[in-house]
DNA sequence: TGTTAATCGAGACGGTACGTCGAGTCTTGAA
DNA sequence: TTCAAGACTCGACGTACCGTCTCGATTAACA
């Protein structure tokens, strides 16, 4: 049976090649930003065919996430969110940590062109939900799961809605520049979001 | 920001002509989304010569943002929000609304547009700032102010982070299609946020 | 009897902006060669409106026409051609100096122009004929039919021909550059044209 | 002259393109003038990228000069000028054939546009003497020399000049429109070149 | 261990849209 | 009414990329 056309063998697949490309797409998303980034540029940056590209990627989104990916896969935090037992003070870590990264430049161009295109395209947000965004919000409920055992957290929350309502702001400020994006933010949205809206009954 | 590089006579300007092209740029961006979206599109369907759109407009962000401003402001829903007494209630009809017209089509494809725009135009991000999203935050806050003097918010909270907590995880969920945006949905971000995370005392 | 639309009244006419716009046509073909002349630039280098020129003149070709005439007229050399009695040494002097002025840099580009305009526009050809070569023609033929009283010149030639023999050459290798235009080319175009091709009979 | 800026691979060149252009370049001239002319008509009438003109002609001129080479070239009447042993009436045959040539309106304009890029294009102007006129004018002075060796031209002419003085009146006459152009004209320039303009010794 | 078929780099191709220039028309307000 | 000014529609400019399509020239699995 022949190889279908939609499934190139990737056996001969040149492994230089594809490294070069993922690097290029970064590199130059990076330097000139997404709106003037093209898949000739990318070929020409990586010394590479524009075909090359066409064959394995299905769009510049894809490309890019895949880029994206390797990038986060290398040197991924990967591990899970720290437990102290202190809930606040924990996710005030993490909040912190994520405000420094969105202020590094080097992924600011980036993870913005990326988000621009889960907006528009549903199959790769689907992508994004699956392997980058799952991943990570299975790490945070994980961590808000801990804090239920401890009675640090409410056991009739909603685990997704909590994780919204704490990593949610961060993001939003970001995107739509609607505010500083600092530390005492961050530590604010943990405070209000744990205590509440409502005033503590006395 | 929508204004032109070196400033024409505006008041030569073809008011005719203003309107019918913030007309068609509001229709072809949703007929066939923001990507496929051309001046050169816009121009013809508004019959209209390109150049008088560069004239007046900076980008086609700065364009899509009038177009929507134009359409906003005419049939605006402008007024305050409700105010029954009862903060929750208020807050799950205002947000039930919101996520009805994030599922209505004639808006999606422009409104995502205009946020992707914002997110890669710090010019734009600040124009959107100052009269649409600033404009409506106000009236959000209006209303938490009166929920603090009836003592239904306390008296600590920043009210941009509540706005934040309250507002920001719908459009988060819309854009990025992390899960499915429902009137369910809309009330336990109220009551969450509202309660907070933390088990109340007893 | 109402002036038609055609023929604007001229009593009106702003003889400064009718001076301002010549001058500047002719100075811009000159300068940037007829391919970038613009009615446009021209407007503007004489600090008038398009309409203006649109209102008195039919066509770019006119109005290069219009200031090659306004100069021409003004310094014209208007007098007739030198009769010595040599017949031949005054039709080398007058070719000379066509040489000469064919050479200057100030009546390169215009005059090209203008010959451009001559080849593509027959009522702008009717009109050259008219105002500019055919006056000039006279002139030659006058100096001809004296030589042709004084024996120089064969009665039988036809002037218009000998004209054409004579004047046509230069304008030719000018315009096509199908040779060096010198001196020593005038001077054998002469000799050529008088002698004859056909071997003397001893 | 035709070659481009940075040479690309012409080996790859479609031919099918090239011959679609040049025809299409030819026939466009020949329907609505030089003035009317663009790259753009002739790419769709071609059904071609304009990117393919672009890339192979430096410009308009270039390229009418190379619609107006193939077709020459194609159907050129390349021989030698007709050698009857009776100088004048072989001239008044060639010149009399040339006079239908200019009149053939499916050659008119397209004539009439080569040669005015010629004036205003030296490089044009060398490509066009080197390949078109060099070889042309050869010819006619074979045909000359010829004549200077069955003693029915004078020794002492300089070719070139005669070639100037025979074929060059008609040309200018055509181009200017300075009088009607007919084969008695052909015949009178002939006789005139020939007999010269001075008396014959009785 | 050659054969052979997929992949590679390169880049020409037909297209679409870009953002700019200028044409020729029209309108406004001043002289 | 003409003028300077300049906005308008329209068409073309020359450029940048798109995604498809050959071209040899590797190159790696199979025969």
């Amino acid at each position: 049976m022949p190889t279908p056309k939609v499934a190139p063998d990737s056996s001969r697949r040149s492994e230089t090649a594809r490294r070069a490309i993922l690097a290029a797409a970064f590199d130059l998303v990076g330097e000139m930003g997404y709106a003037k980034l093209s898949i000739e540029g990318i070929a020409a940056a990586a010394g590479v065919g524009k075909q090359t590209i066409y064959r394995w990627w299905p769009s510049k989104g894809a490309l890019l996430f895949d880029a994206f990916l390797a990038l986060t896969t290398d040197g991924g935090q990967g591990g899970a969110l720290p437990d102290t037992g202190d809930l606040a003070a924990d996710l005030k870590l993490v909040l912190r940590a994520t405000v420094d990264e969105l202020h590094d430049p080097r992924y600011d161009l980036p993870m913005r062109a990326l988000h621009t295109e889960i907006v528009h395209d549903p199959a790769l947000a689907a992508d994004y939900a699956t392997r980058l965004d799952g991943p990570m919000r299975e790490l945070k409920k994980e961590r808000l799961r801990a804090a239920q055992r401890a009675g640090q957290l409410a056991e009739d929350v909603d685990l997704d809605v909590a994780v919204d309502l704490i990593f949610g702001p961060l993001l939003n400020r970001w995107l739509q520049r609607t505010g500083p994006l600092t530390h005492a933010y961050a530590d604010q949205v943990v405070d209000t979001a744990l205590g509440g809206l409502r005033p503590r009954e006395a």
